[in-house]
DNA sequence: CTAAGCTCTGACATCCATGTCAGAGTCAAA
DNA sequence: TTTGACTCTGACATGGATGTCAGAGCTTAG
């Protein structure tokens, strides 16, 4: 498919797509006119690519992690120790904000609870 | 404590912790000189900033976020009824960060199943 | 009191992810 | 074949987090 497409089922600005074959993230084939032509697998590696820049990785980041899901497609790809680190250790930075809002979110919640009844609809 | 004690204490640039203020998400005391005067308690609030920061979320959101931890300084929460209907709200957007951290969370999980497993330690 | 070290504000700079626009070429339906 | 929609590249602009600097005003040890 197109570029007017992709960015239609992804939602994703054609800027934006053409800016991540830039960084690696992308590698769309090329039509002899020029044009670029994404596969179908396309749609849920741009989708995945949203939701790893939302977790706040980075797009050099990601270029080293994408090939990691496409393992599952069954390629085999090798992926250097260090990258799983850099992994294990945003994910780390994950559970504890996580664990920071539910911790809060449970206070918030004791809060709510002692409440007066009469208040509480 | 003045800046340069917190940024020391918290190894965060002193131009960001005014940038956080300007954000809303500090708002220490200020001496007749114009100096500002932080609380023991803001060392925790600035990492925690720096936590959610690298977690993903802008400093809109962690203003948003924020208050909700401040219930756990222990202060006496006044409750009439806009002021509970203020916590549902916080604790609505403490939600959606909560989830949308998980969602990363899951898909980071993802990549590191996928990985070799030679690689896993 | 003075010098050294803090702090203040405000401006400018940088990096990254985005947005937007212009000018030129391509495709496809009428 | 023409026209409107699509795409290409490249450049410039923006917004958020961060760095850096200048000039001026505090603070405090000596």
């Amino acid at each position: 498919m197109r570029i007017g497409e992709l960015s239609r089922r992804t939602g994703v600005h054609e800027r934006l797509l053409r800016y991540y074959e830039q960084q690696g993230l992308l590698y769309p084939e090329r039509a002899p006119s020029g044009y670029r032509s994404y596969q179908e697998s396309d749609v849920e590696t741009v989708r995945r690519i949203r939701r790893l820049l939302s977790a706040g990785l980075n797009t050099e980041t990601i270029a080293t992690v994408l090939p990691c899901v496409r393992v599952k497609a069954g390629n085999l790809v090798p992926v250097c120790p260090e990258v799983i680190d850099d992994l294990r250790a945003h994910r780390e930075r994950l559970t504890q904000a996580i664990e920071e809002l539910l911790a809060s979110r449970d206070l918030l919640d004791a809060v709510l609870e002692a409440a007066p009844l009469e208040l509480t609809r």
